[in-house]
DNA sequence: TTTATAAATGCAACAATGTTGCATTAAAAT
DNA sequence: ATTTTAATGCAACATTGTTGCATTTATAAA
């Protein structure tokens, strides 16, 4: 949850200029526990037109703010970065899980760092997504 | 690398009729060592009509002969599953290595297992995908 | 506060991906 | 050879994502 003027000075620390689609989106983003599929980022910005929603949604994850928390299913879910991204520069320490119940995607720190090292391959960035039961849905 | 028969025998033992775009879609997969494009699959199989395609990929993919191998990039990747694979339910204990030299993507076992526990979360299925540069492009 | 400018927006058009219904065809069981 | 059930091809549609271009707007400079 993140105030609308802080939103805008959080981009104009990182060159983007703070228009109202940007802070809209990341203040859906900031307001929200759990990554939101496109179609309800659709939905809660459709006073804009589609296709600056798309260049927006590319403009902040190139611009280190926003990722994608999860492509295997048939949406695509978004989620505001950690502080330790920049421009071109993800690095996100923790995993994408995937409630099969509720459907629910979150960003997950976990204590177990994943190293993962395969002999003559230079490892760059590692993505794990998790399928299961979240703790609310296990009751 | 499959013989024709051995495949039609291979999708007959799991109750789908082997048809030709099922033995072509095998065949070229069988053929590759590492996971193939889907626009390369089209190519491949552009006798055929793109949706018999689709519902081919999903019908193989239900039967547990071929999964998704990368989706996080532009492209969906597909590759063939290994045996102990079945009808809903694919069991990889495998990663998912996408070069970003040569953009080959290749189902690799990799020695630590993967092990991941979340309290009060239960696991179902864990995806690791890691992008670098693979051996043959590290020289 | 006004002006300048570079970037972002909206719109139209397009391309790629994926789905559904339905009539026809073909695989495999009898 | 006949039957039956599933798979195919085709048309139509829906969703997702991209590009070019004229217009508008956020911000920096005057
Ligand atoms: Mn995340
Ligand atoms: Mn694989
Ligand atoms: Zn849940
Ligand atoms: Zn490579």
């Amino acid at each position: 949850m993140m105030s609308e003027e802080s939103i805008k000075e959080y981009l104009r620390e990182r060159a983007l200029k703070a228009t109202p689609i940007r802070v809209g989106l990341l203040s859906l983003l900031s307001e929200r526990e759990s990554a939101i599929p496109y179609s309800e980022i659709q939905e809660n910005l459709k006073s804009f037109d589609r296709v600056t929603l798309y260049r927006t949604l590319n403009a902040l994850i190139d611009g280190g703010i926003v990722h994608k928390a999860s492509t295997s299913g048939d949406e695509t879910y978004y989620a505001l970065c950690s502080q330790n991204c920049s421009k071109h520069c993800h690095k996100h320490e923790h995993i994408h899980f995937k409630c099969t119940a509720c459907h629910e995607v979150s960003c997950m720190h976990i204590e177990q760092a994943i190293k993962i090292s395969i002999p003559n391959f230079q490892i760059e960035e590692v993505s794990v997504e998790v399928k299961g039961v979240c703790d609310k849905c296990c009751k």
